[in-house]
DNA sequence: GCGACTAGGTTCGCTTGTTGAACTGACTCG
DNA sequence: CGAGTCAGTTCAACAAGCGAACCTAGTCGC
């Protein structure tokens, strides 16, 4: 009677549910996206309960999202580095920022924005379509299935 | 000794995190986008216990995500419909889905993919800045205090 | 006007997951 | 030699998720 997992359904948002579903995962990437990489400062930044910590980070490691990499041999220590398939991540926690900025202040504004890294402009993270540029919403998506591949391409 | 909550944090990603974070939430919410309204339907589309899925559909509802409505009155029966708080989520979904999609197929490739309603064209979503249209990343993005409004700007 | 069915839940006992606090072990620094 | 650092592990108490059965109020077929 384990919590039910969704990491093999045939759905992209239930695979990303499964991962983002553990307390605490989304906001140790946000963490290791602003440069922590050790235990101890995931730990204390989050204030996490180490035992948690310890199960996360090593199943973000096991999904290759973090790295965990011997950063001097003695005594042995080891830090957590974000991979390319980490990096990726983060248009989902932009997008998670954007909708949560937008909608979950209720009347105040939050005290924290993004911004470009070089001129200092406040950035508003919006989904778009990769080729056209327009912004998607339910109105105009639907999920269909994939065109033919090998793939369980039964008829 | 219950579940952290991070609802009141002052970080988007953190209060978002605090919704996602909820195990079935965002497949419910993948289901409302796809038309489902009623409590059987969600339950029979997703085979989640019954029990969760009144306990999700109540803090959906309490945060103004989904709308609970009778639809007929004799006997009272009530369906749950997207607000736009709610509709606005499907970013989020999309940004999931674009990554579970990218990163979670290992072989092969998902057999569902996004498509246009109209042209039924395959739209792959994309996080991009607002104004500029530029993909985000980490690199070109940091955090950074909000311009000083009323709140809480101490200095 | 009786039994089956429907819709939208609630209740139950059980198992798994989360929490906070204390502890461990290998090493370094003064 | 004792204090400190780092990356964890261990533990017991509690919360949350699980499947299955049950409940309630009305409708439908006969």
């Amino acid at each position: 009677m384990r919590r039910t997992r969704f990491d093999d359904w045939p759905c992209p948002i239930a695979r990303a549910t499964d991962l983002i579903g553990d307390w605490w995962t989304p906001l140790i990437m946000r963490e290791a996206f602003s440069g922590r990489r050790r235990f101890d400062e995931f730990q204390s930044a989050l204030d996490a309960p180490r035992a948690v910590l310890t199960v996360r980070l090593k199943r973000l490691c096991a999904e290759g999202m973090l790295e965990r990499v011997a950063y001097q041999q003695s005594p042995p220590r080891y830090e957590y580095r974000l991979t390319d398939k980490g990096r990726a991540f983060w248009d989902v926690l932009a997008a998670m920022w954007r909708w949560g900025s937008d909608w979950l202040w209720t009347d105040d504004a939050p005290p924290v924005v993004l911004k470009d890294r070089e001129t200092g402009r406040i950035v508003r993270p919006i989904v778009v379509d990769e080729e056209t540029g327009e912004h998607l919403d339910v109105r105009t998506t639907r999920v269909g299935r994939a065109p033919s591949s090998r793939v369980s391409a039964a008829g």
